[in-house]
RNA sequence: CGCAAUGUAGCUCAAUGGCAGAGCAAUCGCUUGAUAAGCGGCAGACGACAAGGUUCGAUUCCUUCCAUUGCGACCA
């Protein structure tokens, strides 16, 4: 007989290489150093080869900052998309993508070259251009670099970027289809221009300043008959009054624009009946002296809808329009202009009717529009009147406006007149006060229908097309449409530098514009071979074809378009310049995921680009999610400091975190994220971590091949915690299936605290140190161990994309080189409901014990649970039940002893247990100290040791 | 101002035309063989708010109000 085993070393403890500690600010960038050697992505592309491709397709950042939280999420469930599906067995190539040109870079680059005491002006242009370049390389290297540290898999060697020659290239053909479909035309449209420094303004490039112009109440004869609005005004004088400060723009004015639900009233003073807002009435009437004015009638707004009034002076209509921007208190185009003019309620100058000069407004134009305007605009480059304006032809504007008042006051229109302070924008450049001014610009028709190819406009094939594409959440679709239903012309010139130079060439002899998708395409090529900068570099002559004539005069000297394209066009492009160009991927993606801010941006662009090229929608579906906001909703600011930078979170807590919140959260509204948050979604990894860490310590000496024990003979409740794996599964590929990563979130998590770490774990504990190291009662355990941990990395890789790989790594006899080359688990397929009510059941009973326990603990009748002994007393149907599991019960209830006696209703009795600790399992028994050899142990223990002592 | 979405315990989420559930956190306790871990108990929202409507009855349906966020309109 060999000597006693020492008790404490037969207990099968756990044992594994998988650290409680996750230091994920060193182990994730070792992961993703082990990833890129492994060349990982590019073996997932080989395994996946073939399969059914999916693919989603990458908006493009912009590319002149640090990545914010808002980018971090982005890219991170975009990452959730493409891995869940490659794991449901398709092909999802990733390819990230840029938005290299636009006004954020040039503003930055000027600002730069400001301190050096440099002015872009004094740089040809192409200089300009390399510096802006430079500045999206140089932030886009940051935004890989940290996109890539958050675990995002995908061609970071090989991003697509809107600034490289061949996809500048793509843009200026894919402007050639626009041109060839008959969408392009060029039109007027109110832009900032400064008549000193003779060129458009950006938004940026206004600031605004105090100014003090001459403010004048004007009336316009009503030509319609009065009577329409009320029979009262019939055969009266009656004028609509209108208020402006700036009296230049009165030559082009062509209507008056009014509120539609608004009350105006008609008051009568010296004679003559005025239309104004009725809240204005009695402060006009003030301002212009009318004395006691007399309102006549009081109508809405909407009763004025497309009557006419005659222009103040000129034998010319001016049209009554109904528009929702008129506001009451000042109600001007140019004092609109001004943004920060805050003090509107307290202003009381203005009529309501709102003077309209479609090229001198933004409001004025839209509405002019709307109306069928001319976009009027008599004025020159240098800010004077040309020719065709009467009385006033080659009169600088500013200079203009005292001539003009006291024109009107001449000609008896004016009513009053004085001077008025307000801030005005003005160039930051030159410093002088700047104008709107209609100048031409190159537009994409919404409602012109096409000329070749389908007979449909824009707006209309849009429509059509989204209802064909899915949109989560569905509301997304409507959303959609309302905006293509009401939005304008797409202007895609952008008086600037850095972009894609609208291809257009303009014959010098009779000004022709040159605007053809041959010429586009030749113009292509060569940027392919040299970028857009070729633009720039060439004459005109050295981009068109060889000898080419004007097709109208034929005249052989051109000059160049200096217009770039909106970034948006850019953009908008890559579904044909990325999803076209490279060989693994296709038109049309199957889904887009962004912002909900996008609705208006990229979505639209894309899908009008969509059209453009082939008559569809780019995409099959659209996710869309919400704003990132802090934790009390509020939006975050960099200098509101409630901003949490995704860098700082990987350094101090790991890019598992984000990643962990961005499943977490519901998505479809606002996303929030705070300190607090985070530290909650910590825990929730720390659990992850700690559930996984136990199976795999269970496992340690465990191999899947040889050990494994049949399903007919494992214990019920280890084939229980499969059929709930089984139902967690089906949930979570659901979840992924759906965009809705925060059920597979919360499927894991609950499955993971409370069916795993909270039962079965916990449950089996005993059975897997106490009994015999090969006994069917561990090897059962261990079975359901190794499916749930194996399982559970798969279903866990697309969020928690290093740690399922750390875990999947330790799973015995593991042979994949990655959990991300794996596929999702199948569901079962078999009927596991009585299994799984039965065990509801059992559950239910066991909560009542435990609160029982925790009574005796609390009248320190017990400590552990081991020490008591349950007296359970059941009614008769539920004893029936229990008889199967009698054996069990102790171990359900984690105590030493369990009665169940037939009674009436539930009861639960606690009693300590009998007999003594064994001193190997901890359990009590009268048998401990019948063993000889073990006299310690109890006979459950005994019979462990026998079997240990055989090996 | 217009359009849209959202509004349930400290946090993250559920559910339902008829007693609002869970996990985490907090708190109390047990354990010290998952240990900078594990288990349990208790508590916590009369339901964003106010008004009204439908109903026998509403947190759940409708109208209005309030708040937040996004988009747009005079910002980006």
């Amino acid at each position: 007989m060999n000597e006693p085993l020492e008790l404490k070393k037969t207990v099968n403890l756990p044992k594994t290489d998988f650290a409680q500690k996750a230091n994920l600010g060193q182990s994730e960038p070792a992961r993703l150093k082990k990833w890129t050697d492994a060349k990982l992505y590019e073996q997932i592309r080989e395994v996946r080869n073939g399969a059914e491709k999916f693919i989603l397709h990458d908006g493009p950042p912009y590319a002149n900052s640090d990545i914010h939280l808002g980018t971090a999420l982005n890219k991170i469930l975009k990452d959730f998309v493409v891995k869940s599906r490659t794991m449901m067995g398709f092909d999802s190539p990733y390819v990230p993508g840029y938005d290299c040109h636009g006004l954020p870079i040039e503003t930055y680059v000027e600002k730069k070259l400001k301190e050096k005491g440099k002015n872009k002006n004094d740089l040809p242009v192409s200089t300009f251009r390399r510096l802006c370049r430079e500045h999206a390389e140089h932030a886009m290297d940051g935004q890989t670099r940290d996109f890539s540290r958050l675990g995002i898999l995908g061609e970071w060697e090989n991003p697509y970027l809107t600034m490289s020659n061949d996809y500048e290239a793509e843009t200026a053909r894919l402007f050639g289809k626009f041109l060839e479909r008959g969408y392009v035309y060029k039109g007027l449209r109110p832009v900032y221009w400064c008549i000193h420094d003779q060129t458009a303004l950006a938004e940026a490039e206004v600031e605004y300043k105090e100014h003090t112009s001459p403010s004048v109440y004007v009336k316009f004869p009503l030509k319609s008959d009065a009577g329409l609005i009320d029979e009262k005004l019939k055969n009266k004088r009656v004028f609509v009054v209108i208020w402006t400060t700036t009296p230049w723009t009165l030559p082009a004015n062509l209507g008056i624009t009014v509120h539609p639900d608004f009350y105006y009233s008609a008051v009568e003073a010296n004679g003559e009946v005025y239309i104004v807002a009725s809240e204005l009435a009695k402060s006009f009437a003030e301002t212009c002296g009318l004395g006691e004015a007399k309102e006549l009638v009081r109508f809405k707004g909407k009763q004025l809808d497309k009557l006419e009034a005659k222009h103040a002076w000129l034998d010319r209509v001016s049209l009554l329009m109904n528009g929702d921007h008129v506001t009451l208190g000042e109600a001007d185009a140019e004092v609109e202009l001004d943004v920060r003019f805050e003090n509107k309620a307290a202003n009381k100058s203005g009529t309501g009717c709102v003077h309209t000069a479609p090229g001198h407004g933004h409001d004025d134009f839209v509405i002019g529009k709307l109306y069928g305007l001319e976009i009027y605009c008599p004025v020159d480059n240098a800010g004077r009147f040309t020719a065709e304006v009467e009385h006033f032809a080659g009169e600088n504007i500013f200079k203009a406006n005292p001539q003009i008042v006291e024109f009107l006051r001449e000609s008896g229109a004016l009513l009053y007149t004085e001077s008025y302070n307000h801030r005005y924008p003005h160039c930051w450049r030159c410093k002088n006060p700047v104008i709107f001014r209609a100048t031409p610009q190159w537009f994409i028709s919404m409602d012109d229908e096409a000329q070749n190819g389908e007979k449909i406009s824009l707006r209309a094939n849009a429509l059509q097309e989204v209802e064909r594409v899915n949109w989560h959440p569905n509301w997304g679709e409507g959303r959609m449409r309302n905006m293509l239903k009401s939005r304008p012309d797409w202007c895609v010139s952008r008086q600037r530098s850095w972009g894609v130079p609208i291809p257009v060439f303009y014959c010098s002899a009779c000004d022709e514009a040159v605007a053809d998708a041959e010429i586009v395409n030749h113009v292509a090529d060569i940027f392919q071979a040299e970028t857009a900068d070729a633009w720039y570099n060439r004459e005109a002559k050295d981009l068109l074809p060889e000898n080419f004539k004007c097709p109208k005069c034929g005249g052989a000297d051109f000059t160049k378009e200096t217009d770039i394209l909106d970034v948006w066009f850019d953009s908008g492009s890559s579904c044909i310049a990325v999803l076209e160009t490279r060989p693994n991927l296709q038109f049309p993606a199957e889904v887009y995921l962004e912002g909900g801010d996008q609705f208006r941006g990229w979505f639209n662009s894309s899908l009008m680009c969509g059209l453009a090229a082939h008559d569809n929608a780019p995409y099959k579906q659209v996710v869309t999610y919400g704003w990132v906001v802090d934790g009390e909703g509020k939006q975050m600011h960099k200098s509101g400091g409630n901003a949490i930078s995704p860098n700082e979170v990987v350094k101090k807590s790991g890019a598992e975190i984000i990643r962990l919140w961005a499943s977490a959260m519901d998505i479809t509204e606002d996303v929030r994220c705070s300190d607090e948050i985070l530290s909650r979604i910590t825990d929730a990894y720390r659990k992850f971590r700690n559930t996984l860490r136990y199976a795999l310590g269970n496992l340690d000496d465990f191999n899947p091949e040889s050990d494994k024990a049949a399903l007919q003979e494992m214990l019920e409740i280890d084939r229980w915690v499969l059929a709930e794996l089984d139902g967690v599964t089906e949930k979570v590929v659901r979840g992924y299936e759906n965009y809705d990563f925060q059920m597979a979130y919360q499927t894991l998590y609950n499955f993971v605290t409370v069916t795993l770490s909270a039962r079965y774990f916990d449950i089996i504990k005993d059975r897997l140190y106490i009994f015999a190291p090969k006994s069917v009662e561990r090897r059962s355990a261990q079975t359901a161990l190794y499916e749930i941990t194996d399982k559970l990395c798969r279903l866990l890789a697309p969020i928690l994309a290093f740690t399922a790989d750390e875990a999947f790594e330790n799973l015995p006899n593991q042979t994949l080189e990655s959990v991300h080359l794996a596929e999702f688990p199948k569901v079962s397929g078999t009927d596991d409901s009585k299994l799984l009510t039965d065990w509801e059941r059992i559950f239910s009973i066991r909560d009542e014990v435990l609160k029982s326990l925790e009574e005796a603990r609390n009248a320190k009748g017990i400590g552990s649970s081991l020490e008591a002994k349950v007296i359970l007393t059941v009614d008769k149907e539920t004893t029936r039940f229990l008889i199967a599991y009698y054996e069990d019960l102790r171990y359900i209830f984690i105590v030493s002893q369990t009665e169940v006696h037939e009674g009436d209703a539930l009861n639960v009795e606690i009693q300590k247990a009998n007999g003594a600790k064994c001193e190997r399992c901890w359990n009590y028994s009268v048998l401990v100290g019948e063993s000889e050899k073990y006299p310690t142990a109890c006979e459950r223990c005994v019979n462990a040791l026998m079997e240990i002592e055989k090996i």
